[in-house]
DNA sequence: TCAAACCTTTTCATTGATGTGAAGGTCAAG
DNA sequence: CTTGACCTTCACATCAATGAAAAGGTTTGA
């Protein structure tokens, strides 16, 4: 597949996949003439990138987490050194940290969300009641 | 609270948090000799924001986010127009994505590192039993 | 009171990472 | 031959973060 193809399948630019290349993020082999070659996997590749890099990891961390989520589920056992799987629980712990992290405030909003509605529908209970004035209302969670 | 306490107290440089007061995320009063002066909260606010920055959220968003977790529960209600609603529940829904990213590489890391520690096992039992070379061992795990 | 040590202020400049634009050239198909 | 896809390379944009200079406030102790 040439550049062109990946680039429409994974919605990325052609550009950013020459990046991601000199990155050593993802690898191409050459036509004749000089075109990159990709493989079929690589639309698969390019999307999780996108997605860690979205969630904050730098390139440096996905080149090394890359490896072992090979998708012909191949695990090359022999190239983790003590160093290499040391460096991986490390990742894989702050990568746990940051869903805590994000699950939280994922709740906080949609929590506030709910409140939101909630009181949206209040105030037009409230509306056609007796005409109240919904602006400025401040609502105490002190339970939550 | 001075920033010095504030820097100590959140593990952050004085420098990043006058920063982070530029764009918006935190507040300060002032005292009379001009010296920034925090409240108690401050503490967890910080914390937070290096937490959601961490995990890839642009300042633009932490920004737009924060004010709907303020620590005393008080759910400003009166502030959220609808641009404001749809805005937050996009940013959710990013985040929930963020977080099924994250949790499909934590996994496959986990997978790799238990393979790895199997393959170790399996690689001195070998050894104890018939002295053979454990190198270059590739093991395909096609029910995986 | 003087001074040294330390904290704070603002401001300008820079770094590092991710990503983009555009110029100038090659290749291949209509 | 023209068009469109591809190549390399240099430069630029943006965002988070940092460095450093220059000036003033605060504290402490001689």
């Amino acid at each position: 597949m040439r550049i062109g193809s990946l680039a429409e399948r994974t919605g990325t630019s052609r550009r950013l996949l020459r990046y991601y290349e000199e990155q050593g993020l993802i690898g191409s082999t050459r036509s004749a003439n000089g075109y990159r070659d990709y493989a079929e996997s690589c639309v698969d590749k390019v999307i999780q990138i996108r997605g860690l890099l979205d969630a904050g990891l730098p390139t440096r961390v996905i080149r090394e987490v890359l490896p072992c989520m090979d998708t012909p589920r191949a695990i090359r056992i022999s190239a983790a050194t003590n160093d290499t799987i040391a460096l991986l629980e490390g990742e894989r712990d702050r990568m746990a940290e940051r869903i805590r992290c994000l699950e939280r405030n994922r709740d906080a909003i949609t929590a506030y969300l709910e409140a939101v509605r909630f009181e949206a529908v209040r105030a037009a209970q409230s509306d056609e009641l007796q005409l109240a004035n919904p602006a400025e209302a401040v609502v105490s969670a002190k339970g939550a």
